[in-house]
DNA sequence: TCTTGATTTGACCAGGCGGTCAAAGCCACG
DNA sequence: CGTGGCTTTGACCGCCTGGTCAAATCAAGA
């Protein structure tokens, strides 16, 4: 992360090891806390508790809930759009998404926390994040609808409208996060959610999809 | 709802006219507010106002907020289940399949809220549906699962999970309700978003499900 | 050791929260 | 007109919330 490595307590310029240590303790309490109860569920109490910091020992480090919370979903965008960025112009239609879906569904199962963190943002509304929706998130839509599109038009991917066919991925892939409550209750015992899901998608896009 | 409709002012054992309008208006405006703001984000002052209720006379109809809450998840639930329960075992597999996609996205295009209202219970662990989940809903999805298993071994329905296709339809319908704001962020204007998921929803479930 | 700045904290505050209560208003009936 | 019960409300309460602040503690270089 860092390019200046020197100085004993201080990379200058970037932040003491407290800084770092307490900063992520913060950021890794608020993503428990506020996943699990929502904004407005959530107290700084709760987070300085879950980061073993005092309430203002944590409003030493970030100015307010708000400024915690904000913090979780900036870093949170790149790593869930990275598997779409990922979608490979050159690669085969079917199989790049495919790789899409079981890189978005492996990250709903490691980390529904924060996919729970952006349903719930979402959900309010995303008043946090609607310029990155309309903006970034849109562009990189756009840019990947395009490459869909082309494979349609050379025969090599089933004509469907691309940017639903983004939704559906996200839909489909989410919900074994954020309504793991619900698939775990419906389905019962002796059942592993993902690694069917995994199968059943595969076989649902590998259908919708094929030429 | 009364089988009893004589007494002036009081059917008697039911409510009072006065009785059913309020409680009515503070469903009303419980559901704008919970759906909006989540559980802990909605407050019993904006309730009331939105009810045009002061907020002692609220009480006065629902003991708590949780009250408030509990009687719009029961409310939600029957007509939730409705299109599920609607999939006719003696109807033409596919098109069955079809009409309760249909059914389930038309709730999510006209009920928006009652699905948001939904989402938020599921997505905070659904600590007032769990037993509905594990029981009623368990139930049902079973049952209807046992008819599309039986469909697939008829070879009139293409073999898939039954619970997962179930699980796929809910989170497809679902999206467009929840994620509204994400699906008009990335469509930008000109566009109906729900016009258009019916089409792809349509051809998805079919390519999937055409034995 | 002393000094200096980074870090930590107990005590505190104003505002908003869910909820209570006693009193007032209202309305249909006798 | 009066009465009794349904309905409504202003005032209030204790608690919790996000956030502040001055003072204490700590760590490390000189």
């Amino acid at each position: 992360m860092s390019s200046e490595s020197e100085g004993p307590t201080r990379p200058q310029g970037g932040r003491t090891r407290i800084q770092e240590r307490n900063r992520a303790a913060i950021l890794e309490a608020g993503l428990a806390v506020f996943s699990a109860a929502g904004f407005s569920g959530a107290t700084l109490d709760r987070i300085a508790k879950e980061a073993r910091l005092s309430k203002p020992n944590l409003l030493y480090y970030f100015p307010s809930k708000e400024a915690v919370h904000l913090a979780l979903l900036e870093n949170l965008l790149d790593a869930w759009l990275a598997p779409l960025r990922a979608l490979d112009p050159e690669g085969d239609p079917v199989e790049e998404v495919l790789l899409y879906v079981r890189r978005k569904l492996d990250l709903s199962r490691d980390f529904p926390r924060e996919s729970r963190l952006f349903a719930n943002e979402v959900l309010r509304g995303a008043p946090h994040l609607s310029d990155l929706l309309g903006g970034e998130l849109k562009r990189l839509v756009d840019e990947k609808a395009a490459v869909l599109e082309r494979w349609m038009e050379d025969g090599r991917l089933a004509r469907v409208p691309a940017r639903h066919l983004v939704f559906s991925i996200w839909a489909l892939t989410q919900h074994y996060a954020d309504f793991d409550t619900q698939v775990r209750a419906v389905l019962g015992d002796g059942h592993d959610p993902f690694a069917e899901a995994g199968d059943y998608l595969e076989t649902l896009f590998r259908r919708l999809l094929r030429p």
